[in-house]
DNA sequence: TACAGAGATTGACAAACGTCGATATAGACA
DNA sequence: TGTCTATATCGACGTTTGTCAATCTCTGTA
């Protein structure tokens, strides 16, 4: 699985048809490559785990977190972890740093907003 | 699995821990059972398909759609469909009306705009 | 009553996922 | 050089997921 680099897709679009059973105007309905690069995006975001490890890095004080900060109040291993971590990382959601040893995770910024604005009409 | 009516639940929390590898107090961060029901939502959107069906149903001029208007567009049969317009019921983002013998989806009012606020900090 | 059609449900199957033990990699330090 | 340690990767496992053919349920109409 590779990094999701792309911005905001539209969900909101319009089609032209009123009668039912006459299909959607295949022209401004969401294409599949779009759908696909937002649902993976939407994927990271499906794992109760993953949620809390966005909790916990989101809302430490220096805006950083090391790996060795989330093994234990998630209750997961340290592979677990690491694995959830790259999922964030690919994703496009968390932003790896190595410093010496240790690895510091933080949200991208603007990451979390533009998932948010995916979800709302208009823009 | 069932429905999910459960509404908005942060992901801006405080933690006050400040040197690496003291783990995060277990008091602020978001709590697994909160994680699951907001994860379970999540994962309704993380599937292409189910984007693309959001989108058909959110852009058509009544703002409702039947199950007959998406098989062609989306290429899928069906079984499939009324699969994932379940999946997509469950989670409280999508209503289904049977009116007769068809039966119309549209989107629940406040339910994207409740599960954008959830992906902002502070609120 | 019976028939036709829309949509839901069931069952099966391959692919993807979450988890963890074991192992590999790489930086710090003696 | 070698050892220690934090993190990444690998391999295996049981579970969940997306898809569809077949079937069932329900509603409108004759």
């Amino acid at each position: 699985m590779s990094a999701i680099t792309t911005d905001t897709v539209e969900l909101g679009l319009q089609i032209t048809d009123e009668t039912c059973c006459v299909p959607a105007s295949g022209d401004k309905v969401l294409q599949f490559a779009e759908a696909e690069l937002l649902a993976a995006r939407f994927k990271a975001l499906s794992d109760p785990n993953r949620l809390r490890i966005l909790s916990i890095v989101s809302s430490s004080e220096e805006l950083e977190t090391c790996v060795c900060d989330l093994s234990e109040p998630l209750g997961l291993k340290q592979p677990t972890v690491s694995h959830h971590l790259k999922i964030l990382v690919d994703a496009g959601i968390l932003h790896r740093e190595k410093r010496g040893v240790w690895a510091y995770f933080s949200v991208v910024p603007g990451a979390l907003e533009s998932l948010a604005s995916s979800l709302l009409p208009k823009n």
